[in-house]
DNA sequence: AATGTGTTTATAAACAATACC
DNA sequence: CTGGTATTGTTTATAAACACA
């Protein structure tokens, strides 16, 4: 340890800083990239939108080029941030001062966090204060890594940003990040960009800057905006002037600086910022319920105030609480598709999850519808150039649905067989024949038995999403209805125990074997207090329905190429990843084999069972509805999938700035034809 | 937390157990579904090969059907699992008595461990005993969960597995598992299978059982004999009686018993098993170094015992050590590439890494080649019936250099520009334009900054690689020898200091804030003594060249489809990603623009720079070599990569039993073509 | 040499979905 | 056949270890 603390320590990388500093400068410079096209914005952006939505009051100008950098900083920041000790400035974590450095040396400089330090005191009323976005103080936020790292690549016009401008957008839009967080939180940003393959990098034209890019087909455009306010429920055709709505749930002051409840988080946190994850809601509520409370919603208000909870819970809990990570929850894809699909296709069985495209809406409409849902966009409507190819993609609807069908029935069909697995879960005598090797069947319908179908998207905060958003959720269509039920015992109940575990339960007590993956056990040998979790599975009522819509197979027509499908596959990267099919046979199969066969047919939505990526859904339905609440964030693990399919790729023709501008399919497949 | 473990330790999990009880029966009844298809070996295997390797004694005649399930479990187990203490049984983790649940509760019963438990006594001599396989006692192999997974899908005829068999065959093989590691690793496997594409769940016929297999296109066939013995390297063509070099490497008994050097651990390792990942060679070696000693290898002998150890290091990092997890390599490219490919076309630049496809030997014959390389596999050749697709696949080595040309021809193409992203490091005036979107430009040719080029695959010990396996390493046709050099250095340095970290860091200290990526620093404030990384960098010499073959983007084929090509396809996953075409345009752009413009011509490697996915290598070149090594392990990413692309093609049609079976792309896609 | 950036693997968790009892 | 537990599967979060620039 010596030596490497030793001169770590003389460095102080700049990194840790402070950030204000550093970003503001820092975030000039890369932004030129970012900001240089301006002129292209109508082109080059996809999605634009205020991006920078509501925050504080500096902020909410910045609709057009944006110097987001430096926004809130100190002022608020250091208030909120002292908020931010959840438990109370327990041992651990707490403030930050001791990290810092992400990689070198742990030097104790405590640089930002220099100010005020451990005083933790009151998180209540600070939060409130200046900047609206965020929950009360510097919480956590109720998104992914992936969620937040694609707000911040979509709110510049170039949908491009540096790794480093990354960083300081969410530190600047979400002071936990500057304040709580570990300075490994920048090392999950990489990780993340690494990982998902949504995220594409690509190097300026000097080849020296290296910008992160959300790969179009997977780019649901989604921004904090959409999220911070539940855009506007009602009408599913869209718009709805989703600034009411954002405005609707940004006022938080009530909430924000309200210590009220502890649980209340998730309707605060949606106020403020939409959870997205359906877990999540309860970063603060480390509250462990008596147990099978199916409870409704805990008390809305927020409770910034780790005080509030230390009342509540014991104090070894506490402290987890503080700790506990609360992973993001995956938003369910049925909280995107749903809003647009229609649960006719749900229907199906349970298992539709996967692809369940609705044919309703396409997933394009979340990226950047240009009518209806694109509307559900604040400021910029999401398409710009990119509607070109973007809209081409989504805006032919009816070729979805299709699309769909042969999918399915290009997967399955390869053999009778193939249907009973489809239905395995549901053992419909449809085929029950030999589908024994799944291996490629991966169509198999609504049979992943798997993939997870998540809460519901709204289900967070069930009572006030359906509420407030009003017919903003596609749930609501088929058997949201139930769900409502079973999300709110879910978030509210579970997340509020859990107890034990916190993400990094190590740091508790690190050594101890802990149980690794299931929850329930945590306490292993980790925690002394921690272990309670009995509710697990007590409150979740497992509403099969919901409408779990799985990544959409959809698009195999590559093959036989339809002007329309193309669009689809375009945004449907998965599609086009079943189009390559794996092996020649596959290929043959769905061609010639049964391509619209449709062994199941039972039920309007073919779910494909696609392995993961893409998340199609398709348009055609007519649904448009406004799905662009969480919708991005849900549909992102789709996304994610078929950027992978997509990503190799690449694209150098599209020119510099182009970018925006997609290509639709039928443009350049002439071949496929 | 009272709840939770109260009741949890009621139960008593299956799972937990000791596992040879449960192994056993449970390997049964699902092993019928694995074994039950014998008759369709000749189909269903792709690989086959001798799977249970020379386990012990018993396990050895399993080639066929075999029970693997109970092999050796408790004699040997027993004394063997004494000596994985590998510090010394420090307070952590050790033994495994503690943990056992995985999920539930933690409770102490130590089912297993019940027998000797702490003894942790010397672990010399009793790894060398009974079963040869892993390195000494218990160390914990130095295999990726992905290879290991690979290894234990592949050891089965039908090339599936339950997730408890592979549990199960896990724990036969690697002692680790079923003794030291903490419940968790459970998790980690389940992850792994969730993670990667490559790994397909299947359902049986019945709809009941869930079958893991490994994506055919992406199935190296890696089985643990394979990577047992360093197959022969010395003629490329192959066979070599892979048993013989088997064998050569299997003797360990010196090595696993000698106590000796602390960081010998990578020449033990090979003989055992090869590393095939290049940092994990030193387990045990906690040891730091005084910094800067590029040193040669360090003491050849493994030094199983934690005792060793601790002698060498100072208690606080002799923990560590312990429990550091050492990070499997991700097994470089290069390893399994390298083989056959020359360098020529490395010395494009320092950048034609990614792709690098090479045209010598394809990866197909890291799969299942039958002549040449097939010879590494011991028992069974990989290739049976998959022969007809594999085979297909891998055999037509000429489409290879052919393709690859192609592909970077057309992805480059698409405008002048894009030719200026390639050399975006080399700078190159050969375009420079205005590539500056990226997006889709995927290809850029070698301008992927990143995707690592890892380490040498041989170098883990290249000393001892080198001489062991004679011209078994492709590396030496170009660059290599320099490397050897680098990697020796790093392999052995930095693996054996490090010190400080530990994956698991958090269980020493968790709670302090340790800076989260670099390793460096990791001290934050976590460990006291901890942080002494100084030597990170220090060693690697960062022998550019090695040959790091990266992905292949190889084939584009599919559009102009050759029967033979169709094979790379098969195998290459990653080249019909790269047909797929994102969007219209690209397929338009690199079709139209220029496809074999190749700007950079420069050198004969056209490092494309396909995302991730397919690392395809062309067999065209000749190289037949032996690959066959590592390749599979290291072609994994790739692999997964691949599967992801073409998973979602979901397959039905092969059939319950005729799983293997992988139909040629020509067979198929008389369409194509 | 040091740092920042990117990639990968390992672990722990939190759940969802199922399988079983 | 229902309910609860256990197993299996999916995803997100973190920490590390490196590669690379
Ligand atoms: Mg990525
Ligand atoms: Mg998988």
């Amino acid at each position: 340890m010596g030596q490497t603390s030793s001169f770590s320590l003389a460095h102080l990388p700049s990194e840790k800083k402070p950030g204000a500093a550093t970003k503001a400068a820092g975030g000039q410079e890369r932004d030129n990239n970012v900001r240089q096209t301006p002129g292209l914005a109508g082109e080059t952006m996809h999605c634009h939108s205020g991006l920078d939505l509501v925050l504080g009051q500096e902020q909410e100008s910045n609709s057009s080029g944006k110097t987001m950098s430096s926004v809130l900083d100190d002022s608020l920041t250091n208030i909120q941030w002292l908020g931010k000790m959840r438990s109370g400035g327990l041992s651990p974590c707490s403030v930050k001062g001791d990290t810092e450095k992400e990689n070198q040396i742990p030097l104790r400089e405590k640089i930002k966090t220099a100010e005020d330090p451990t005083a933790a005191a009151i998180p209540t009323a600070a939060a409130t204060s200046s900047p609206p976005w965020q929950g009360s103080v510097s919480e956590r936020p109720p998104y992914s890594y992936m969620a937040m790292i694609q707000f911040a690549i979509n709110s510049t016009e170039k949908k491009r940003m540096t790794l480093k401008d990354i960083y300081t957008w969410i530190e600047d839009h979400f002071p936990y990040f500057k304040h709580v967080a570990k300075p490994g939180w920048k090392n999950s940003i990489r990780h993340n960009l690494s990982l998902h393959d949504m995220f594409v990098r690509e190097t300026s034209a000097s080849g020296k800057i290296s910008f992160w890019t959300i790969h179009p087909d997977a780019n649901r455009c989604l921004t904090l905006d959409q999220v911070f306010k539940p855009l506007d429920l009602g009408s599913p055709t869209s718009p709805e002037h989703s600034e009411s709505k954002q405005k609707r749930h940004l006022p938080d002051p009530q909430k924000t600086t309200g210590s009220n409840s502890s649980k209340a988080e998730p309707q605060n946190a949606r106020r403020k910022m939409k959870p997205l994850l359906p877990r999540i809601n309860s970063y603060l509520v480390p509250i462990q319920f008596p147990l099978s409370q199916p409870l409704v919603l805990q008390p809305s208000m927020k409770v910034p105030l780790p005080m509030a909870q230390g009342a509540f819970l014991n104090s070894s809990e506490t402290f987890r609480s503080n700790k506990r990570v609360r992973i993001a929850p995956k938003t369910s894809l049925s909280a995107e598709e749903p809003s647009s699909l229609p649960m006719a296709a749900i229907k199906e069985e349970s298992q539709c999850d996967e692809r369940s495209f609705s044919p309703t809406h396409s997933l394009k409409e979340t990226s950047c519808q240009p009518g209806e849902e694109s509307a559900s966009f604040p400021e910029n409507i999401c398409i710009k150039e990119e509607e070109s190819s973007q809209l081409d993609d989504c805006l032919s609807p009816f070729a979805s649905t299709l699309t769909v069908k042969e999918e399915r029935g290009l997967f399955l069909p390869v053999s009778s067989t193939k249907e009973k697995k489809q239905f395995t879960v549901l053992k419909s005598p449809s085929n029950g024949d030999t589908l024994v090797i799944k291996r490629r069947e991966r169509l198999e319908v609504g049979r992943s038995r798997r993939k997870q179908r998540l809460a519901l998207p709204c289900s967070e905060e069930p009572v006030l999403v359906l509420p407030e958003s009003n017919g903003f959720d596609p749930y609501q269509l088929g058997t949201e209805s139930p769900f409502l039920q079973e999300n709110v015992s879910q978030l509210s109940c579970s997340q509020g125990e859990e107890g034990p575990f916190k993400t990094p339960v190590k740091e508790i007590f690190s050594k101890l074997p802990v149980s690794s993956t299931p929850s329930k056990a945590s306490a292993t040998t980790t925690s002394p207090l921690g272990g309670l979790d009995p509710w697990k599975s007590a409150f979740l009522s497992k509403g099969s329905h919901e409408l779990d819509f799985s990544p959409v197979r959809t698009l195999q027509l590559p093959f036989t190429p339809l002007q329309e499908n193309q669009d689809l596959l375009d945004f449907n990267s998965t599609p086009i990843k079943n189009a390559l099919f794996e092996s020649p046979q596959e290929l043959l199969n769905t061609e010639s084999s049964d391509i619209v066969h449709a062994p199941l047919m039972s039920s309007p939505a073919f779910t494909h069972e696609s392995t993961k990526q893409s998340a199609v859904e398709l348009p055609a339905s007519g649904f448009t509805e406004n799905r662009s609440l969480m919708e991005g964030l849900i549909l992102d693990t789709m996304n994610d999938s078929l950027s992978k399919i997509l990503l190799d790729i690449s694209f150098p023709g599209l020119e510099d700035e182009n970018l925006g501008t997609d290509i639709s399919w039928s443009q350049l497949i002439p071949e496929l034809k």
